[in-house]
RNA sequence: GCCCGGGUGGUGGAACUGGUUUACACGGGGGACUUAAAAUCCCUGCCAGCAAUGGUUGUGGGUUCGAAUCCCACCCCGGGCACCA
């Protein structure tokens, strides 16, 4: 840092006293705190603005602070959010804590310590933190899913879908974490594993509540089209809903009255179903009990199957096992032939039908199983049409192609067959989906109890909405015993008894916590609202989100659940539109300096508050945005945050050389400066847009003098970037109101212009020349000019020139 | 296995719809200022060559006057899904 007095035979920097040193420290304090006593931020309810709502994910308040990950979405969003207030918009830029969850509710076990203590001295943390960051939120609108205001609404929301069907109770096989002692959501199992934990997941009987997501999932997957999403986001979405067409075909069982439907997506391959495969649980398989002659073996299956992991079937899926149900055939409806039946834990039991045609010869898992047990497998389709020559298979084929060995058939392109055979077969065409019903209760303490009460004769009421918040009991002991905490308070079940009566007794679980952020970034628009979730105007005011910025972990689990919530409100006309989050960013994962992931136990953990406290907060916002895109995966190089450093530190003294005349030569770069700013925020490239102002900076620096419009030109430029230095510098010169309330400076069109522009010379596609041109240089000129060049013709000497390429502007390209 | 995204100096990264590769920074080296140091400013990509010059955007090929950018094949890294019939 500069060192004070000690020059005493220096030249003043500027007339009108000693020139301050940049102390970050002490000026992001003082209008950290001018902000927010002038509630500068606020979002006018009712203002005539054209509405702008940017959104951050909000955290989850952990125990560890604020990571510099956390930092990299909100600054992107507070650069946003800043330059479109200038630009004239009524921005909502709010911030609030995803509350309930796991980590305190653990912490509480370990150290007794009640997980609202932890969570709220957390919250405070990470508000001093965000705080410290000098980010744009409006403060006023804070909420916290854990309070009783916030979960009443949850708990409406579970009402609402209840009331409609659209919540039930299921006795299932459920995901179950035994380490988390919690049922899961498949969007919560990654590769056979808790999400949270990482440890196995393994399958339970239980009765459970669920959301019915499965009712939205055609709109779930059409309304993407609409958004303004990473195409990687969409695409997992995509996946995960997993659409697919095909037909549903019916095998009747012989000399029996059942049959067995399967779904395909490939019925132009029936006339090769050469055996079925029923899954282990299938409900038919108990009703051929009586003809099946090898039911101990089969009963056997079923039991084995029943207790493997999930991670167990898929670890092992290369070796495929299975039992056939003798005595049962099932008849082809294509060849009327009968064909063996099995049972094998390959088929899911909660996919199409639980049951399929296996069609060895284009299927690879059938091909594998008929190998394995050693059973026909038919070619029917031949890939190499229109060759007439089908060659021998000796692996499954499982392209398209055209019809062989199926009667009628033959010859037919397999995408035409597909319709044709499942009505010959007396099949239907239908559309199958892998997205499953959400399921949602925990048996947890920390979360939004759910709302249902149960009569004697264990029958499910909702609790009547004058009820709400139903209050979490707090008379509770943090022992993970596999039932919720919740079954031993004691206030819980004196409350419900005598409420509803006598007999009566309370739901002990709670609700996922992404049911609690499914919702939230409704509550922004009309946070204390006591008798809605939030009012019709507000809604009307401030939704949808334009902007949402996130990490990239999101793109399955929470994005979909608030889509789901919004169709569900659009549905009963609580809103008109059908997606959330109009235009979705994701930041990149902040990588430590070794390029590993930060993380506690490597020890490499870079906390934001170091930083502020060593550089400043403008300093840190600018470099994490100037490390590069902000989508991609970066790592932290400390050494690095010195450049964005210095470059304030340049700001800073740019002012010394304020005057009322300046250097007329500033001004094509300073234009240049804030188109090129303004035209990269709105897209999100923030490295670049740092990048132009260092180098308009580095122009300053050597001019002779800046005219203070033109400083404050730049001051504007910066401020949605480092707004604490602008700031200091702007009310330096006077200015009254604050620099973050301005308009965005305009850039002249003229300007902006290059007076000359180098144009390149090649010969035979070498730059051998570069000339300074006018930009309007003709053809004919720029060509002229190219062929008289000295150091072209020592090139071109005595060669024919064959070609002259001119681009105008561009180059010029001498062939010969 | 399948589906995305990516590979550019010692490092992070720039490069608009095919047109001077390496903007802006970090680091290293050299220089200026200084008694000295810090700070600041200036120069500096790599390989081959005495030099002129040539080569150099993961590798190999193609299209083109011209390719980091388009096409084909391959290698490597990151992410997602994973028996979904």
């Amino acid at each position: 840092m500069l060192e004070q007095g000690s020059g005493q035979g220096k030249e003043k920097c500027y007339a009108g006293g000693e020139m301050g040193s940049y102390n970050p420290k002490e000026i992001e304090q003082k209008w950290q705190q001018i902000w927010e006593e002038k509630c500068m931020y606020r979002a006018e309810d009712g203002s005539p603005k054209p509405k702008l709502y940017v959104l951050d994910m909000f955290p989850y308040p952990s125990g560890d602070g604020l990571h510099v990950g956390h930092v990299e979405g909100y600054a992107a969003t507070d650069i946003y959010s800043r330059y479109m207030r200038m630009k004239g918009y009524n921005v909502l830029h709010p911030m609030g804590w995803d509350a309930f969850g796991l980590p305190a509710e653990n912490y509480a076990i370990k150290t007794g310590i009640h997980p609202k203590e932890t969570t709220e001295k957390a919250t405070r943390t990470f508000c001093k933190q965000i705080k410290s960051l000098g980010l744009s939120y409006d403060w006023d609108r804070e909420i916290g899913t854990h309070t009783p205001e916030y979960y009443a609404w949850t708990q409406w929301f579970f009402l609402l879908l209840y009331k409609n069907g659209l919540a039930y109770k299921a006795k299932a096989s459920v995901n179950w974490c035994e380490s988390c002692k919690t049922v899961l959501a498949n969007e919560q199992v990654v590769q056979g594993r808790c999400e949270r934990c990482k440890s196995e997941v393994i399958q339970k009987e239980l009765e459970q509540w669920f959301f019915k997501i499965t009712d939205f999932t055609e709109d779930l997957v059409k309304d993407l089209d609409a958004v303004d999403w990473p195409d990687s986001t969409k695409l997992n979405q995509r996946n995960w809903i997993g659409k697919s067409e095909g037909a549903l075909l019916k095998f009747p069982v012989s000399n029996s009255q059942f049959s067995i439907e399967v779904f395909t997506t490939r019925p132009d391959t029936l006339f090769g179903a050469t055996y079925m495969v029923l899954s282990p649980e299938h409900a038919v398989i108990a009703n051929l009990k009586s003809q099946v002659s090898n039911w101990e073996e089969v009963a056997g299956y079923i039991e084995a199957t029943k207790k493997r992991t999930e991670l167990e079937r898929t670890k092992e899926a290369k070796e495929k096992t299975g039992v056939e149900l003798k005595g049962i055939k099932a008849v082809n409806p294509a060849t009327q032939e009968e064909i063996p039946v099995f049972i094998a834990d390959y088929v899911l039991s909660h996919y199409g039908t639980g049951a399929i045609m296996a069609v060895p010869a284009h299927d690879e898992r059938d091909f594998e199983f008929a190998k394995k047990y050693n059973l026909p497998a038919k070619q029917v389709i031949c890939g190499n049409y229109p060759e007439p020559t089908c060659p021998v298979l000796e692996n499954s084929y499982t392209g398209p192609g055209h019809l062989v060995g199926s009667g009628q058939f033959d010859g037919m392109a397999s995408e035409e067959a597909k319709q044709k055979i499942a009505e010959f077969a007396g099949g239907v065409m239908k559309t199958t989906y892998k997205l499953r019903d959400w399921l949602i209760s925990r048996q947890r303490y920390w979360g939004a109890p759910i709302p249902v009460v149960y009569d004697p004769e264990g029958n499910p009421h909702a609790v009547p909405e004058e009820h709400l918040p139903w209050m979490l009991p707090t008379d509770v002991e943090f022992k993970p015993t596999g039932t919720s905490p919740l079954a031993e308070s004691k206030e819980l079940a004196e409350r419900t008894e005598r409420i509803f009566g006598k007999g009566w007794k309370p739901e002990v679980d709670t609700m996922d916590t992404f049911v609690c952020s499914s919702w939230y970034y409704f509550r922004f628009a009309d946070p204390r609202n006591e008798k809605e979730f939030a009012s019709k105007e507000t809604i009307r005011q401030w939704l949808p989100v334009d902007v949402y910025m996130g990490g990239a972990e999101h793109t399955v689990l929470h994005l979909m659940y608030a889509r789901f919530f919004t169709k569900v409100l659009r549905k009963f006309g609580y809103v008109n539109f059908s997606e959330p989050f109009l235009m979705l960013r994701h930041q990149g994962l902040i990588l430590a300096e070794d390029g590993r992931k930060m993380s506690k136990s490597l020890g490499n953990i870079i906390s934001p508050d170091t930083i502020v406290n060593q550089y400043g907060a403008d300093s840190l916002r600018l470099y994490e945005m100037f490390m590069g895109p902000l989508a991609y995966p970066k790592p932290w190089n400390t050494k690095s945050i010195a450049g964005v450093r210095r470059f304030l530190e340049k700001v800073w003294r740019a002012r010394e050389r304020v005057g009322e005349s300046g250097d007329s030569g500033l001004d094509l770069i300073l234009h240049q400066t804030i188109k090129k700013v303004g035209e990269d925020i709105e897209r999100f490239d923030f490295n670049t847009a740092i990048s132009q102002l260092m180098i308009c900076v580095n122009a300053m620096e050597k001019a002779k003098a800046v005219s203070r419009e033109s400083f404050e030109m730049f001051l504007k430029g910066t401020a949605p970037f480092a707004p604490h230095i602008t700031e200091e510098l702007w009310s330096e010169l006077g200015n009254k109101e604050s620099i973050h309330l301005q308009g965005w400076p305009a850039y002249s069109e003229e300007l902006v212009k290059e007076k000359t522009i180098r144009l390149p010379i090649q010969v035979n596609g070498k730059v051998r020349d570069v000339l300074e041109v006018s930009p309007e240089t003709s053809e004919e000129e720029a060509r002229n000019l190219a062929l008289a060049s000295e150091k072209v013709r020592k090139w071109t000497e005595g060669k024919e020139v064959k070609q002259v390429i001119v681009v105008p502007g561009k180059l010029v390209n001498i062939v010969f």
